[in-house]
DNA sequence: GCTAAAATGGACCAGCAAGTCCATAAACTG
DNA sequence: CAGTTTATGGACTTGCTGGTCCATTTTAGC
């Protein structure tokens, strides 16, 4: 609201806010979001500092809140196009292969956990943010777990939001711990584990 | 190595670093890692500057480790006496009812994965801290694993060490997403999910 | 091409917060 | 009780960082 009374951007200016934020997003990638000044992603970026108050009046909070959505983008983004297609039990594994050849990659560092835990508290459109983020990944596992239902791969009883609900859980954890001691098992313990129990909740059993 | 030239405590001045450890950590808990400054916490321990730097030469680093290991014993003493005794079903319930209250009281506020968040990239000691942590967690859902293997209740056949790892994920998992969107359902989700799994688990099904 | 709006450069400011210093008061030790 | 070590108070410094301001250049539309 308070915000953004958004000047109409020319076709440099465009460019020119896109720099800005994907330098920002580097930035914080390479040094933390506390380690990252104005000044750094200004030089980086090579702009001035009017140009970031240009293009982000709010200042230092609306930059990371678009660096956020930035990153929740690539979040989704990188799973495809696994993740709109979980309809066999191979897609599932691709997908999991994905998920864990994407933070490996990535490794400690995990941009949209440090926003969020740095903007978070403060301002509740970051909350926001990240509450659509997990809510569009859910929705997609959900809706791949309904297809395993529908083939009969899996227990129609089992209740299918509520075990994307946890798969998400599991994966986020993962990554969390990965974060924090840069060790990768237990990301692939928890989708490993949860893939087995998708699979043991066969009809045949239940 | 480098920091902590420790001089000798008097009674007095081990009442007043652990003061300082206790308020920095409630101060924290309330206004985040990043809106804590050494003069709120000088304020609210009624300590002074010198104070501070006497009993934590490092600094703020190192005043700011200590309180992550304080809240990293936290972590695990508010889930006794039910993880250190989940020989039966209804004590994992129990313990599982204990991490959701535990988390539910905290809420929004998770110290020490802001505290990790923060020195993580920094200091290795305080990646140390934490994988430390994690293998305790895990070691102690392992060990009330192969309770339940032990007993017969659950397939033998089941790697312990890596479903507690997925667990101790899972929790971990829905922890971040309490804190960052305010839902307690992941959480609960993740847990309820992963016992259901174990339950599975059962010997006469493999 | 002319004018208004947008883009850019960069000097400058103000506040804050970590860390330093030294002086003083208590507390152990023998 | 005397001397040394530890505890405490608090003023002061210093560097940084977000943010402001205004002058200048470029772009868009007619």
């Amino acid at each position: 609201m308070a915000a953004t009374r958004a000047p109409r951007l020319t076709t440099k200016g465009q460019a020119t806010r896109r720099r800005i934020v994907e330098g920002a997003a580097e930035e914080i990638r390479e040094r933390g979001i506390a380690g990252t000044t104005l000044d750094d992603i200004r030089a980086r970026t090579a702009t001035s500092k009017s140009q970031i108050f240009h293009y982000f009046p709010g200042g230092k909070e609306e930059l990371l809140l678009a660096v956020a959505a930035r990153e929740a983008e690539r979040v989704l983004e990188d799973q495809e196009p696994h993740l709109s297609n979980l309809d066999t039990w191979s897609a599932w594994q691709s997908w999991r292969d994905a998920v864990v050849a994407r933070y490996e990659r990535q490794g400690i560092n995990c941009p949209l956990g440090m926003l969020i835990t740095e903007l978070g508290r403060a301002t509740p459109a970051a909350q926001a943010l990240t509450s659509q983020l997990i809510g569009q990944w859910q929705a997609a596992l959900r809706t791949g777990i309904q297809r395993l239902q529908d083939t009969g791969e899996v227990d129609p009883q089992l209740d299918a939001d509520r075990t994307a609900a946890a798969l998400v859980a599991a994966v986020q954890g993962g990554v969390t711990i990965l974060m924090s001691t840069g060790r990768l098992n237990h990301l692939e313990a928890a989708l490993d584990t949860s893939l087995t129990f998708l699979r043991t909740a066969a009809p045949n059993v239940g």
